[in-house]
Order: C-alpha cells, then structure tokens, then sequence
DNA sequence: ATTTGATAGTTACCTAAGCTAACTATTAGC
DNA sequence: GCTAATAGTTAGCTTAGGTAACTATCAAAT
C-alpha cells in the first residue's frame, strides 16, 4: 500500500475518533461542533463576519448562517457594528465568553489527553507539515 | 495559545479542505465520502461483516446498514455467505472493484499532491504519531 | 433441552450540517 | 447614475450521523 494512502487512512480514522470525543465533551454544554468551531475563531479573533467565517471553515454562506443564528439564540453572540451595512459583524457576547472558558478547559484536557506520549517537538514538526498541506490544498483550490 | 490547540485546530482545518476536495474527486463517480470509505475497506480486507464496518468506521449499526444498502443497489457489492446465519458479510463485485481502481487513482494523485513536499520520512513519522493517537484514543474508550 | 442472554442486522424517526438556487440589500466601479 | 459585485438570507434538498425498539439467530447455563 502506498505511503500516501497509509497516511490518510489514519488520518481520517484519527479524525473521526477525535471528532467522536469532542461531540461527547461538547454536548455536555449543549454545543456542537460547528457552533464549537465558529466560538473558537471568535475567541481568537475577536469579531467576524459571516463571509470571514465562511470562508476560514471552506462552508458555503447558508451553512454559517443557521449556525449563527443558533448561536444568537442562545445568546452567545452579540452584534459588532462593522463599517459595512452589509455585512454583519458578530463577536462573543458575555456570556459566550464565559462558556467558551468552561468549554475550552475540558477540550484542553481532551486534546492534551490524546497528544500525550506526542512530545512537543514532535506536535511542532507535525504541526507545521499539517500548515503546509493545508497550504498546498488552498494554493491548489485559488488555480482552479 | 496552548500547542495542543493549535495542533487540534491546524488538524481540523486540513481535514475540512481535504474532506472537500476528496468529495469534488468522488462526485464525478456518483460517490459520497461514506461509501468510499466502505468500499477503501473492502480492497484491503476482501469481505466485512456490518459490525465489522461499523467498528472500524467508528459509527453506529443504523448508518453501516443504509450506506451498505446503497452501494448494494447501485450494484457494488455482493453476499458472501458467513459461517453465522445472523451476520451479512460483503464483498466487492466485479463492477465495485473496477470502479474502486478507476477512483483510487483519482484519489492517489489527490493525496500525493497533497504531500508533495513533505517527505518520506516525515510522512512515515507522521502516519506513526497519529496511529499512536489513535490507538490512545480508542484505549481511552473502552476504559469508560 | 430449554430458557436466558448476547449478538447481527433492520426499521423508523430525529437532527446536524453540508449543498445549490434564487432572492434582497448594499456598496463599488466605470 | 447604471452596472457589477458583495453580504446575507430563505427555501429546499441530501448525506450522514444518532437513539430506540424491534426480529432473527446463536451461545451458554442450568
């Protein structure tokens, strides 16, 4: 079997095992993992647009949208006023940075959990070979 | 921000942009991600039992069965009498095996574009450390 | 040998989360 | 100012996961 495929075998095997533990973990906050994933970029960046969202996470609009929404429902989100009447610029309200806290605690111990035995070098090297295939599938999609 | 964070993060991000890409290659065959997976487990294991699919593939019965009765009906599979009158075991069909060269070499020329630039080593490295994480994972579930 | 419990699979039903197509509202460019 | 492009929404579809409850078959224990 080619190296290639032995790579990616496992790599969606990890992936599915992995996104398994982070439903479980997320659910005991009512979340999910787009939700998650949309709370992550927040907690990084501030603010967003949709568009932004859209395209860091390589969703279409509509898909944000519902997610959004969802996330304003419970109130987790709060409107920023962006320079556009356009756009709508959204950020973490209190009361989402409060859970995000929380959550981000128990998926810490989570993702820490399974790298264990992974020592950090090794994270780092891999980290950076993961950056630059995902740069390389980008690179790829903008010659299309 | 923690190196697990970014480990998770670079390695959610890459599988999304590889999860569409590797769609776009299986549209043109009239195949989803989930049946693909299927019939990749199939070339390396000749036949399955469902529990088999279901334990690997890391989801319940209920999605094995309907994803197994699609492919039957497109005509991908066929029976292979078990020793157990309770267990289904499949195989490829002469048709599903044609079909899965014709499309791995699709998909292989995906994946090592995708790698292109990472070498051998690193490759052999990294398919070593998520098996590592993996087999961490799973050991993680059966002591719940 | 019969009953009991475990195992394989199916059916029915629910939900998340992706997609496209078609639309409105606003802005930018010529 | 008209036309293009951009941001977002709505409606509707599909895949693919889940649980609960069921049948059929086999294994094991008494």
């Amino acid at each position: 079997m080619k190296s290639s495929q032995e790579f990616f075998q496992q790599f969606v095997l990890l992936y599915r095992s992995f996104e398994h533990h982070l439903n479980d973990v997320l659910s005991h906050y009512g979340l999910y993992r787009a939700q998650w994933s949309i709370l992550h970029y927040l907690a990084k960046n501030e603010s967003a647009t949709l568009v932004e969202l859209a395209h860091y996470l390589r969703v279409e609009k509509p898909t944000i949208t519902r997610t959004i929404t969802r996330l304003e429902n419970i109130g987790y989100l709060s409107l920023v006023p962006g320079k556009d009447r356009r756009e709508k610029r959204v950020a973490m309200s209190e009361t989402g940075a409060a859970l995000y806290i929380e959550v981000r605690k128990a998926v810490d111990l989570l993702e820490e959990g399974i790298l264990s035995g992974v020592s950090d070098e090794q994270q780092q090297e891999t980290t950076r070979i993961m950056k630059q295939m995902h740069h390389h599938l980008i690179s790829k999609e903008h010659t299309l």
